[in-house]
Order: structure tokens, then sequence, then C-alpha cells
DNA sequence: TTAACGTTTTCTTATATAGCCTGATACA
DNA sequence: TGTATCAGGCTATATAAGAAAACGTTAA
């Protein structure tokens, strides 16, 4: 069982923007532009919510969401502050898809991070814990990787879907319970 | 040697995880 | 002044985007 940390979602609007006239007009709560520090406009709907970087080029990225039904629910009010100032059509097909799921998760028990980075394959482990505690493994049936901690904590990272998250982590947990055996 | 390109890397954001380091504060 | 505790930042991972900087290569 996983539980998602957070959602990255993309777009395109198919439309060149004024970033910095558009960061002006947006009736949101949450509005920054700051070429200097970054040439993305940042937005949110919501105080504290999920952020979404616009781009001149049109383009966007929607990320910090927790749930598909937040990542959902926070295109479609963007799309729709867009369509009230007449950026885009109220019937344009932005093309957003998600690119990348967070998930965290627990095998239950401590594991012996060296053991296991042997017993999994060296060649899909990286592990140096005078650089970062926690095991890297990339499985070479997903695409996805996973950090691996001491005490059974994982996360699981670059899967494109929640489903794919959860069979990385399921496959895992069944070649950790191998190896103990 | 210098200019003009083309390619690559860095930056930024969200998020979980854990260990280490640094700085600030509190107390003896 | 010395020690203890706490908070915060950094380390690594993925992903999108595009500007800018840092490279490498080629030609004059």
């Amino acid at each position: 069982m996983v539980s998602i940390a957070n959602i990255v979602g993309s777009g395109s609007l198919s439309v060149e923007l004024n970033v910095d006239q558009l960061g002006t007009d947006l009736d949101v709560p949450y509005t920054e532009y700051d070429p200097e520090n970054y040439h993305g406009l940042y937005v949110r709907l919501v105080e504290g919510g999920p952020l979404i970087t616009v781009y001149r080029s049109g383009k966007y990225i929607i990320s910090g969401c927790s749930a598909f039904e937040e990542l959902e629910d926070t295109n479609e009010k963007f799309l729709e502050h867009l369509t009230e100032f007449g950026i885009i059509e109220s019937e344009l097909d932005p093309g957003f898809t998600v690119q990348n799921v967070v998930c965290t998760a627990d095998l239950g028990h401590s594991v012996n991070l060296n053991a296991l980075a042997i017993g999994l394959g060296l060649e899909a482990v990286e592990y140096e814990p005078e650089q970062f505690p926690g095991l890297v493994y990339r499985p070479t049936e997903f695409p996805t990787v996973l950090l691996l901690f001491a005490n059974g904590k994982v996360v699981v990272t670059g899967a494109p879907d929640v489903h794919i998250a959860e069979e990385a982590f399921s496959s895992l947990q069944s070649q950790v319970d191998g190896l103990l055996e």
C-alpha cells in the first residue's frame, strides 16, 4: 500500500502569454513573477495549495497535489480563470498529462541496506551512506526509482501512474521478503 | 587568438524519506 | 564559558518547463 505525496502534471495552452501581465490580471490569492530569479510565473489558486508554473510559451506545470482529484480540480479551475480573461477558448484541450507521482510506503520492518544492496543487484542499486542515508534502487521492469531507508520506509518516485508505483513497491516487498527467508 | 556558433548544464517548484552539519538559543 | 537541545539547510530522487550560463567545437 502506497500513499501519494506529490503529483506533477503538465499541459499546453497553445498560445503565447505575457506572463508578467497575466500575474497582475489574475484574481487569485497568490502570483509571483521574478524573472531575475526564475522566468516562470508562479500561481496558486488556493493559499498554500498546488503550485502552477506558467511559461511564456503557454505551457504550464502543476505540482504539489496529493490526490488526482486535486490535480484535475486545480487544472480545471486554472483553465476557467484563463477562459474568463479570454486568453483561451472554453473548449481548449491542453493535453494535460500526469508526469510524475511521488509516493511513500513502509515495509513494516527495518532492513540491512548493505545486505539489500547486494541482494537487489549492485547494477540496479546506488548506496553511499556517507552521501545520503537512503539506498537508491532502479528496477529494470518499472519506470520508477525507489529510495529505501534502514527503518523500512520507502519513497517511490518517477512513476507516471500510481498503479505503477504500487506494482514497483509490491515487487520490491517480495524481493525483500525473499531475501529475508 | 578570438568570434560565432552549437550543445550541455543549471536553475526553480512540489513532495516524501533520514543523517549530518551549522547556527541559534537556553541553562548550568 | 561550556554543554545540550532545537531548527533549518543540505545531501539524493523523479518530472515538467525554458532562460541563461557554461561549456566545447569550428572557422577566420
